[in-house]
DNA sequence: TTGAAAGCGCTAACAA
DNA sequence: TTGTTAGCGCTTTCAA
């Protein structure tokens, strides 16, 4: 308030505070324009001038201020990431492929956690919708989308993992999810269980839903029965542990030979469950997880999972928003979204074994 | 560009960009400044006023620019939170408890992870010092000092989590390590255990100095050897699993009967290592963790460890921030930084249990 | 209760 | 190669 009155121009010996681009200009006998393109490293500038103007700068210690400098380009350098549950491991890897994508850009990452909750989720992307950002990453799948439209912008770049959308939105990355199941169930069948069932996750995930119709088409592909095989509950440890406890009570002869998981966290409630129940595993029931979190080749058994290439995703999110070429394919229209889709692979290990 | 020369003005029917303030005062026939007002609740406007002004924010779809309010208020609403590595769960737990709780005072927050990396980290504190932050949190225990203080700026509060640093530093939020490391002594001491090994973190680390030391003094006090029991690793599974190997392959009388490990995840290390060498867990080797990641209880055998209030961290270290008053205790000096310290908590799981 | 006007600190035409 | 001059969109005295 009282600064600008009694601050000593052109001195800044004391707290380097409140140096701007004008003291700067003033100190090397320049304009500011000059002093701005040298920061920019514009070409334009003598070099005896970018000395000077360098000099100046060092010595009145002048951090150039990014909020004058976002509102005159109308950019800030910072992107926003929704994710639905950082607890989870799978969105721990996610958000590093982005974050370090992001910074080989030179772009800082504004992080939202919906934290599976409706309340915070909406909290979130209010947030998120009064910022400024340069673009937006939305890895949540079960988000509805009237939640969405309400924060996409269009001039806002937006891409989605994981989850297809109308436009406006700049594009999708996704996985395969269709081939992930197909392979976990050809794997299991190719053991011989013929009992599978699907323990899903939360009905309203776009992921969820396409698992649980890969899934049904396979079974019906290979003759199999899926009525009472499929449950769905929350993607957690707990989650798949108390479900798990349901499948697991039936008798013997009705109980599925095997189970394919929405996701690691809920193979290992499943683990735990058939342990607490005295179901050996894989001996008399497989699991096949999936993602492939870190954990999941530490757990005893090792997991057999469709790994999900989790960093890549989000590599893949920043470089589309970034509008890498490299990232849409040959015969993207022009205005269509663009959809790169990445491929699962199965890992076998421990987890899984012909039935008993 | 060529905006402002051919946009109607007051005119949005179409896509809503670019309204500003101006268009609003002028749609309702009143000054920016009342808009603006009425924007922040001033509570010096007339109720028919602020009804028009409201309606015309409504009518043109009118969003204010958080790049011009920014620069206005030299206030971002945005904190940085600088991690040591988002792939350890230990780190998703303050990361959420920082977030929600920069939520609750509509602020948002910018990540960075330095994937226990010197480079990176690098990276992320460049990327951090050049933005206008209203806070920073650093939760990295062996990031070096100069690093910090390099982004440091006198003007913006910091607040450390399990790191102390001679000021500027608004304060710090740690846990009590050493209360962490004498408890885990104890319950091992007390089962009976007198070989007993320290599975150390990274050296640079103060969490792990302090753990170290603490274990130390806890030999001394119980009279139990120390010489050969101490080794470090990195703080992974498989940092964890390779210095169990070697922990593991004295002959059976020479080895520890109990291992003491910086983190769960390497404690998971431990556990596969033993299994590898056919020790069993806990009748041959009891092992207690330190964090209790949600991953603890479900690991088999469950793991015994000593549980940090992570959430806890991220919720104080937010509130300090922000000047919270009872996150400061009684005889805080006025300038001396606070230090707020949690207590850990020994989880007593299936991973530990008399020797032999 | 409202408005006029001066910034906040930077960038970018355009001119020189 | 450099400087002049408008902004960018908002907040906030100060005066009316």
């Amino acid at each position: 308030m009282a600064d600008e009155a009694t601050e000593p121009v052109e001195d800044a010996d004391d707290t380097p505070r409140g140096v701007t681009i004008d003291d700067v200009a003033a100190a090397a006998h320049v304009s500011t324009a000059t002093v701005s393109r040298v920061m920019n490293n514009r070409p334009v500038v003598a070099a005896e001038t970018r000395e000077r103007v360098l000099a100046a700068i060092e010595r009145l210690r002048f951090r150039p201020s990014s909020l004058g400098r976002n509102l005159a380009t109308r950019r800030t350098g910072a992107i926003g990431l929704v994710i639905a549950d950082i607890t989870n491991p799978f969105y721990p890897e996610v958000v590093r492929g982005v974050e370090q994508t992001a910074a080989s850009y030179g772009t800082s990452v504004l992080l939202y956690d919906t934290a599976e909750d409706s309340e915070r989720e909406a909290q979130a992307l209010r947030l998120l919708g009064e910022r400024h950002v340069d673009g937006m990453i939305i890895c949540a799948s079960r988000l509805p989308p009237e939640r969405i439209a309400l924060i996409a912008r269009p001039a806002v770049p937006l891409v989605l993992i994981n989850r297809q959308l109308t436009p406006p939105s700049l594009g999708t990355v996704d996985v395969d999810q269709e081939a992930g199941v197909r392979a976990a169930m050809a794997h299991l069948i190719a053991l011989g269980h013929r009992r599978i069932a699907y323990l899903g996750g939360p009905p309203a995930s776009q992921v969820q839903q396409r698992r649980l119709a890969a899934f049904r088409a396979a079974c019906a592909d290979a003759g199999l029965p899926t009525d009472g095989g499929v449950v769905t509950a929350t993607p957690t440890i707990v989650g798949g542990k108390d479900a798990a406890r349901a499948l697991l009570r039936g008798r013997p002869g009705r109980r599925p030979t095997a189970v394919l998981a929405y996701n690691d966290l809920m193979s290992i409630g499943i683990l735990m469950a058939a342990h607490e129940a005295g179901v050996a595993v894989p001996d008399h029931l497989s699991i096949v997880g999936h993602d492939d979190i870190p954990m999941a080749a530490a757990l005893h058994p090792a997991l057999t999972t469709v790994r999900q290439p989790m960093r890549e995703l989000g590599v893949r999110a920043v470089r589309l928003l970034y509008g890498d070429h490299s990232e849409r394919t040959a015969h993207d229209a022009q205005d269509a979204p663009t959809l790169i889709r990445l491929q699962p692979q199965l890992v076998a290990r421990a987890s899984t074994a012909p039935p008993a």
